[in-house]
Formats: C-alpha cells, sequence, structure tokens
RNA sequence: GGCGCGUUCGUCUAGAGGCCCAGGACACCGCCCUCUCAAGGCGGAGAUCGCGGGUUCGAAUCCCGCACGCGCUACCA
C-alpha cells in the first residue's frame, strides 16, 4: 500500500520570494494536488546572519497571493509543529549528538582561513576541493587541547571513504557519485545551529515527507543527504530535481537579473492566476498544444514524468501576453473589483474616489487592451477628470487644417447637444452623417473627435466613451477643444 | 580545477525508431476586420534537432566520444 504522499516547501526566510522558489513552491503543491498528498510549508532560518526581518511573511504573503494553500505549516499550524526551524534546534542537537557518540561525525577545530588554504592547494593540485581535514582523526587528548585553545568547534560529518552513493532521481533518472570525492560537510555550527544538510533530513524524516521536489541546484547535496538518511537510521524519500530558471543570461535567475521578485508582479498587476499558468509552464507542459489552462486542470494533469529537464529562461514578454489573456477571461465585477486598488494607488487624487458602479461601466471598454493592472489607470484616467490633458495640435487630423477641425468640433457640439438619445448606437449613426456631410472621413473625423473626448489618438471606441461619459462631459471637452485649438493656432500666427 | 546536470526555432515547449526534410505558443513581419488602439482571423519568416562517430532498412528519438552551457564546490540555503 502506497504511503501518503507529502510534499514540503522550505523557503529560507533571508530576502524576497523570488520567481524560482515560488515555482519551487508551485510545483510541489500541485503534485500534492494531483495525487490527493498533504503540502507542508516549513521555514527554514538556521542561517541567522542572513535572516531578514519580515521575509517569512513575505514568502507567505505570496503564496497566499497565487492562491497556493498549505495544509501545514505557519500560519496554519498541523500535527508536526513547529514548522519553524530556530524553534526545533535541540532536536537537531540531539541528532547530532548521537552522531557523534557512534562516531558517525566528528567535531572539527579548523579556523575557515585554514579550510580554505587547503582547498586551494587541492584546486592547484587538481584534486577534489573536497574531503577531510585531520580533526576526524583525532584523540580525545587532542581534542580537548584544541579546544581549549579554538573554543567550540563544528561539527561535521564522516562521509564514507569508498563505495558510491546512488539516487535514483524521479526527474533525471539514474544518478551516482563516488565517496571518497565527497566533503565531510558540516551538519552542526559553532553556534548550535545546525545547517541546511542535517535539519532538511532530520525534519523531512520526522515531518513524513514522502518526496522531495526542489531545485536542481540541490542535486549535488544529495549524496550528503543519503548518507544522513543512513547514518541517523531513516528511510530516504523521493527525490526529484527540478530544472532551474534562469534570467536572459542563462545564468540562474537571481536579482541583478531585475524583476525577480514575485512582490514585484503584484505590484506591476500581474494577475496571479496567469503567472500560475505561466510558471506551471516553466518546465511542465501538457501537451503540445495546450498552454493556457486553469491551475484545477493543471493540478489534475500534474506528472513528474511531464517535468524538462532542462533549464527554462524567463520570459517576461510571454508573462505579459498571459496576463492580458487571463485579464479577458474575468467578468466586469471581478477586473473591476481588481482594478480598483490600483487606481486608487495610480489616478491623480483629484479623480478620486473612483466608484465602483461607474468603474463597472468603463471596464468593457478597456478590458481587451489591459494587460497588467497597473496599466489601468493609463486607460482610464480620462473617465475621472472634466477636460483630459493634451497636446491641441493632435487634434488636426492627417489631410486636415486648422479651421476644419474646428468646423468639424463646432459642429459636433451641437449635435451632441441637440440629438436626444446618447446611446452608443444612435451617437454612431448620427456623427457618422455628420462626418459625411462634412466631407471628412470616418477616420477623420472620429479622430478629431477623439482627441477631443479622450485626450488621445489610440483609446477604446469612440461611441461607447462617449455614452459612458454622458452627453455634458462629451459636450465640455468638446468646447475646450475647439477654444484650445483656437487660442494655439492664433498665438501661432502671431 | 573537481564533481554533477543539461543541450529541439530568439524564448517557452511537443516529440519516448518510421506519423517529423520536426508541431504549438510568445515575440517579429504581412494581410483581413476596423473610427484609433487593442482583441480576433489568416498567412509568413524562424530549428542542418550542439558536433562527430556508431547501432538500424530507417534516429531529434538508442550507444560512445567530444564541445559548449549551467549548477555545486561557505560555520548560505
Amino acid at each position: 500500500m502506497a504511503e501518503e504522499v507529502r510534499v514540503r516547501f522550505a523557503p529560507s526566510p533571508t530576502g524576497e520570494p523570488h520567481i524560482g522558489n515560488v515555482r519551487t513552491a508551485l510545483f510541489n503543491w500541485l503534485f500534492a494536488k494531483s495525487c490527493g498528498g498533504k503540502f507542508v510549508v516549513r521555514v527554514e532560518d538556521t542561517d541567522q546572519e542572513r535572516l531578514v526581518p519580515g521575509a517569512m511573511d513575505a514568502v507567505l504573503d505570496c503564496l497566499e497571493w497565487l492562491n497556493i494553500p498549505w495544509d501545514e505549516g505557519p500560519r496554519v499550524g498541523g500535527p508536526y509543529a513547529p514548522y519553524i526551524q530556530s524553534e526545533r534546534l535541540s532536536i537537531y542537537q540531539e541528532l547530532a549528538e548521537s552522531l557523534l557518540r557512534e562516531g558517525r561525525a566528528y567535531p572539527c577545530y579548523c579556523s575557515r582561513d585554514r579550510l580554505a588554504r587547503m582547498r586551494d592547494e587541492r584546486r592547484v593540485q587538481g584534486f577534489t576541493t573536497a574531503h577531510a581535514c585531520e580533526c576526524r582523526t583525532m584523540t580525545t587528548q587532542e581534542r580537548r587541547d584544541k579546544e581549549a585553545e579554538n573554543g567550540a568547534p563544528v561539527i561535521r560529518f564522516g562521509m564514507p571513504t569508498s563505495g558510491v552513493t546512488k539516487v535514483h532521481d524521479l526527474i533525471r533518472g539514474d544518478v551516482e557519485w563516488q565517496n571518497d570525492l565527497q566533503e565531510d560537510f558540516i551538519i552542526l555550527k559553532s553556534d548550535g545551529f545546525p545547517t541546511y544538510h542535517l535539519a532538511v533530513v532530520t525534519d523531512d524524516h520526522l515531518m513524513n515527507i514522502s518526496h522531495v521536489l526542489r531545485a536542481e541546484e540541490w542535486l549535488p547535496s544529495t549524496p550528503r543527504h543519503l548518507q544522513l538518511y543512513d547514518a541517523l537510521g531513516f528511510d530516504p524519500p523521493e527525490f526529484g530535481h527540478l530544472p532551474i530558471i534562469l534570467g536572459p543570461d542563462r545564468s540562474k535567475l537571481s536579482k541583478r537579473h531585475g524583476a525577480t521578485g514575485v512582490l514585484e508582479y503584484r505590484e506591476e498587476g500581474f494577475l496571479p492566476e496567469a503567472l500560475v499558468n505561466f510558471m506551471a509552464l516553466l518546465g511542465w507542459s501538457l501537451d503540445d498544444k495546450t498552454e493556457v489552462l486553469p491551475v484545477e486542470e493543471i493540478a489534475s494533469n500534474f506528472t513528474l514524468d511531464r517535468i524538462t529537464k532542462s533549464a527554462a529562461v524567463f520570459d517576461r514578454e510571454k508573462l505579459e501576453w498571459m496576463s492580458g489573456v487571463y485579464m479577458r477571461q474575468l467578468s466586469t465585477g471581478d477586473l473591476a473589483g481588481r482594478m480598483l486598488p490600483f487606481l486608487e494607488r495610480d489616478l491623480p487624487g483629484d479623480s478620486l474616489p473612483v466608484e465602483q458602479p461607474y468603474l463597472e461601466r468603463i471596464v468593457p471598454l478597456v478590458q481587451e487592451r489591459v494587460k497588467l493592472l497597473s496599466e489601468a489607470d493609463e486607460w482610464t484616467s480620462y473617465f475621472f477628470n472634466d477636460v483630459p490633458e493634451y497636446d491641441p495640435k493632435t487634434l488636426v487630423q492627417r489631410g486636415m487644417d486648422v479651421q476644419g477641425t474646428l468646423g468639424a468640433l463646432r459642429r459636433a457640439m451641437d449635435e451632441v447637444a441637440s440629438t436626444e438619445s446618447f446611446d452608443h448606437e444612435s451617437l454612431e449613426a448620427l456623427l457618422r452623417a455628420v462626418g459625411a456631410e462634412l466631407g471628412l472621413s470616418a477616420r477623420q473625423f472620429f479622430g478629431v473627435l477623439r482627441t477631443a473626448v479622450t485626450g488621445r489618438t489610440a483609446a477604446p471606441p469612440l461611441f461607447e466613451t462617449m455614452e459612458v461619459l454622458g452627453r455634458d462631459l462629451v459636450a465640455l471637452r468638446l468646447e475646450s477643444a475647439a477654444e484650445r485649438l483656437d487660442q494655439v493656432s492664433q498665438s501661432e500666427e502671431l
């Protein structure tokens, strides 16, 4: 009988949550969902020096924003609590102690300098930089002497000096390492904190993790973990090493590549469901055609054998496209609700407050034009003021002159003021006829009106826009346009 | 330097011996639609499947070698 699938995401709170981290979280969660397993979050805060206050909350906020819930972990608790490693120190210390007693680990008194020198020497000699110092074979007396002069040692794990360590990686297949090339790595630092290696192995075992799905950069430390499992008498979980995510220069995605923090994408107004879909496609695919699919469908079709082995370059342009796709799928009310906080943030103060019912009339006009919520203000600002800012000269369309443009504006003013129905269909019928009468093409006439009404040369359909703005505002803007154009042309003639 | 992993259009990918002189998507170009911008439709360009050897009637797919890229090589994760 197969055991319950339990996977975990184990971020270390050392900075802003990163696309790479979150993609790993997503794959773990997808895998758990795909087989009815549990997804646990565990905070690996064993590096006190690099610890960044608030980083843990940022990670958790990201997961929540992306709608990736966890079954156990911080904020939700669970049967294996605590899920924060700094609260579990005694567990690791006891295990390190027992390893020490059994002779599988030993105290090491070497200084960093000495270690660095040894590594350099080995490197020039063409050897691996690994392997142990002589602390491994010290006598008890020698240790006592060292301790007196050097203070607290670190605890190193003694790797086997012969044989190979093999893993059957769920994604990469069989991989093996020669043991004598492996380093005697530190499991307990001199401050009493465990290193990653001891802590993961311990907690993955204690928390009953069945599958370790982590980034490929961890593959080289897998033999260490396997040997630790063995020495501790624990059954190892299954391992699967996920392809890493690269920046445009094909090196591991990192801060120097610019926007890599997930929170930045939230600030920019990417839709979380688009980010999730997009990240899932970084290393996984359903088939040869389908790319846009809801997360439930990704989860129900998610299998490890469809994960790629090769690293993937993060393509922001495609993400933007996908965000637009999801944007268009939203209902009016939903989109309006999501836009609101962005408009409140980005619109000038005198345009506020934004009323949701009014916004919902605007949304259908801009929905298929907006890719990011942070663009919402650019697309809608002229709905929230009296007269938009623009260069009056842009009123004059190709093939027209100032006088003709002024005439067109004044004629439109009259029509707008006197027409009975102000719905877009009537307006279009009416103004089309007027344009023809003036001898202007639709492009010209509507171009003049577009600039006058919206202040821009690219905007949603004119007549729907007018309908939403209402007769008074439209009339005001047409009038203002005529005045401003008149002024400019006069001042330039002088 | 050592160890490990990887290598299909610029990018994400499909492909598990004949369906592939390689399919889809983003980006790009053109046309259509059209009041502008989008969205949409149609079409185009773009990959000698890293290279060289094998195996086979037949290889992107299997084997070997090489090259290149990336990762790891901390009292960081």
